[in-house]
DNA sequence: ATATAATCGATAAAAATTTATCGATTGAAA
DNA sequence: TTTCAATCGATAAATTTTTATCGATTATAT
């Protein structure tokens, strides 16, 4: 349970998947659905599809007919926090950094990304009308935008002075896809984004 | 509890953090590591430590000393199958497949990828040696190679298309980058990577 | 208007996971 | 050699999460 909401961290974890799922059968016109057919399509349970609903939204299901799709969606999106932008920034330019600023999908989820930063001169320009600085501007950047969260995606052997320069330029939640242990201060957040071991439990159906 | 192997489902999704402290630990020269210390780094409880280590290795902690980092290590690779390589294909050339295709980290999690497809003729070629196939060659290849698992990484409306050609070319594990729930048979197995979905949890401390 | 079947929501039970407690072990120091 | 403090492993308790049960609701068809 999480003490602030009253929902569960599990269901949290899930939304993201209803989300998806909800949009899909939006766009194809379906209007209601039940907690018995997501269950099925999204290979959970339809007791647990109302549990974790139940929390999120406000709106009942009308038996018959089940979820209103569009209320869901509307519902989770504001609890996920979607509708607030947030800026944030990329350390590292290089093919993963690029990719990702350059990926037009994080309006939708209440993301800006202001700026990539690079060591590398020759990293620096733009990709996309995103604009790539060296990394000498990260601070300027984070403190005029009051940007609080950054992707790192650098290789390895550098992840933990980029994000000791993340931190010190004032940033304090950190996505990182580098496979390396990062040793931060109390107050700063780290999440792991770890590609390889995601594919391989995958693959070995862990 | 995992059926098979005696291991939580949950233990076994934080196997991957131990992974990863423990090599940070072992490149620094560190030999022994107490569950007190790994806790307060990686942010779990001393006892939660204990317990997920005690199914996964066969060695026992030392008391005074703690465990042995070299044969954790060894232990949760193991149990996590990073030792039989398995061959990956990746559809969708773009940005996104490109660079997970210059990434040069999968070896060590036992994953070969063997080629990148793509449905556009600019996009073949080659990147960083590994070959970027026009889709058509993407049944022969898999099944050449065996080729159970696929990554999906094309823009979000051409990801049912994409998916489908995977499954009918034989993959049956998909790790799907596209924000786009995918209807799949039985038998095939999805994993969503979203990106944005997970940059905004961390925003909004989800 | 009534019966019916699909569906929900609430409550209870079961299972999984985390946290607490405490005696046992072990190397180091007195 | 004895004591001591750090650390573990095992057991138990508490918490969280999932699953089951069942009466209540509501559109549809008769």
């Amino acid at each position: 349970m999480n003490t602030e909401s009253g929902i569960s961290k599990a269901t949290v974890a899930r939304l993201p998947a209803y989300l998806r799922y909800l949009k899909g059968a939006r766009a194809k016109g379906v209007e209601y659905v039940s907690s018995a057919v997501m269950a099925s399509d999204m290979g959970y349970s339809a007791v647990g599809v109302r549990k974790d609903l139940e929390g999120v939204s406000s709106k009942r299901g009308k038996p018959r007919f089940g979820f209103e799709i569009a209320a869901l969606i509307a519902d989770i999106e504001k609890f996920l926090g979607y509708k607030q932008t947030e800026d944030v920034i990329i350390v590292g330019a290089g093919a993963l950094g690029r990719a990702i600023l350059s990926y037009d999908g994080f309006e939708k989820y209440g993301i800006r990304v202001v700026a990539a930063f690079d060591r590398s001169p020759t990293a620096i320009g733009a990709v996309r009308g995103k604009p790539v600085y060296p990394m000498e501007r990260l601070r300027e950047t984070v403190e005029r935008h009051k940007v609080k969260a950054g992707i790192l995606a650098v290789p390895r052997a550098s992840a933990q002075g980029a994000c000791d320069e993340m931190i010190e330029a004032g940033i304090t939640q950190i996505l990182s896809f580098a496979a390396e242990h990062l040793r931060v201060p109390t107050g700063v957040e780290v999440r792991y984004e770890d590609l390889a071991a995601s594919l391989a439990a995958l693959c070995n159906g862990n």
